[in-house]
Order: structure tokens, then C-alpha cells, then sequence
DNA sequence: CTGCATCCCGCGTGATACTG
DNA sequence: CAGTATCACGCGGGATGCAG
């Protein structure tokens, strides 16, 4: 496949299809979950420990999304105190190659990438826009 | 390397790189931008007749950041009108390949999610919050 | 032609407090 | 323990109009 065929599949419709993923996955943080789901089945808290910065309320969210979207399992077991447990399903699981050529990307590219914009803040005054 | 390896570069610093770089290049519009750039240097206009929908305020942002990180390159001359051509960098470049495994998986799961969604909000009320 | 300025609205997100 | 409810704020992003 030519390399313009596969940007096709990123233009696509317009790029409703990508835009709608990524706006699912590249949200602030389903990569972060998924990326630690893959250290396997976890309940609530230690998604929560585990994930620094995340607030709960944005933690319960990005679950429910994953879990709508198949992409996460949820089991809840009817105990006192409750218990929950996530897990990637199988699906879920075929997001980290991915994801993670993206992020192998970022890493490799973010030093050359905020040297850039030093450099072009630098040219004109600190605001970018 | 392990798949728990790579994961560790999602995770990395508590996920800031990759939700810098993902804030950056999964917006809305930049990753359009780039695969439409993709067909080699072009100007404002043509860009903006070849991405459907995208507002001319959104298009000028879009390519500033762009220029900013370094993935484009803007070229403008001294005509009337004002020409201005933009063409992706060797850095742009290297984005659209990973870019391109994550639009696969994209349209490969979009079915397979879209059911899962519609099966989700059936049990439950349509609200999926 | 290119693109900046202004106005304006809605949503994503964090903080905090409460419930089963 | 695992959420839900409420509030308040800022930013993304569309529409419109003006400028070089």
C-alpha cells in the first residue's frame, strides 16, 4: 500500500471516522487507562493510584466509555464494601500496538518538537496564537 | 520488547508526553491537515477546499501550531494577492506513518464498537452518562 | 488571497461534598 | 469502596467582519 493510499484512510470521509476515534481514545485519559489495564485485571482504587493526576470523577468516566465502547469489562462483585474489577477485553487489548507506535513517536520527537517552538516563540513574542 | 515494555512509554512520566504530543496532534484538525499535506506543498485555499468543514479560522490555527512544532513548513511570497505555500517538513513526515496504523485500527473497530455502543445504551437509557 | 479580531456558546474538566 | 451530584471555570471552536 503507497503511502497515499494510506493517508486515504485517515482523510477518508472527511475524516469523521478518525476524528471519532481519536476524540474516544485520544481523549486526556483513555491511553493512560488502557496502558495500565494492560498490567492486567484491577479494581477501581489501583486504576486510581496508579494513574497520577486523575481526578475519580474523570476516572469513572473514562471507564464508562471503554466499557461502552467494548473495549474494557467491568465485574462487579456483590460484597459489602463493593468491589470492581476492570479488564481489557480482547478488543481492548489490539488498541496498545497502536497506541504505542504513537507514543514511541511522541517520545522520540518531543525534544526536537519543543526545541521548535522555543525557537519560533523566540522569533516573535511568547504567544503562539 | 515486551508489550509491558511499550507500555511504560504511554505511561512514562504519568502520561504527560503522550497527552502533550496527543493534545497536539489528535485536536480536531491537525492530523487532517497533515494527511492532506500528505499530497504534497499546497496553499491556504486548496487546503481549505480539501478539508470539508474545517472553518478558515480553525485551518489558520491548526497550521500555526504546526509550524511551530516544526512539522510544516510555511513559504510566503511577496505577491498580489499574497501567495502562501505550506509543505510538510521531514519531521511531518515521519508522523504520518504511525498516525496511519492508528487510522487502521480506526476504521477496522469502528463497526465493532458502534455495535457495542448501541448494545450499551439499549440496556440502559441512551444516556451513556 | 490570506488571515487576524471579536463575539459567543457549549463542553470538558477539576473541586468538593454526599450516598449505597 | 465505588461511585453520583453540583458548581464553577476555561478553552475549543463556529460565525462574522475587517485588513494587508
Amino acid at each position: 500500500m503507497s503511502t497515499y493510499e494510506k493517508t486515504c484512510l485517515i482523510r477518508g470521509d472527511g475524516g469523521r471516522a478518525i476524528r471519532g476515534i481519536l476524540g474516544r481514545v485520544a481523549d486526556k485519559w483513555t491511553l493512560l487507562v488502557v496502558a495500565t489495564l494492560e498490567d492486567g485485571r484491577m479494581r477501581f482504587t489501583e486504576l486510581h493510584q496508579r494513574i497520577p493526576g486523575i481526578s475519580q470523577r474523570m476516572l469513572t468516566r473514562t471507564l464508562r466509555n471503554l466499557e461502552r465502547d467494548g473495549l474494557v469489562s467491568r465485574d462487579v462483585f456483590a460484597e459489602v464494601p463493593p468491589r470492581v474489577e476492570y479488564e481489557l477485553t480482547d478488543a481492548g487489548r489490539t488498541l496498545i500496538d497502536p497506541a504505542v507506535r504513537l507514543a514511541e513517536w511522541a517520545v522520540a520527537h518531543n525534544p526536537q518538537i519543543e526545541a521548535s517552538q522555543q525557537a519560533y516563540d523566540a522569533q516573535r513574542g511568547t504567544p503562539p496564537l
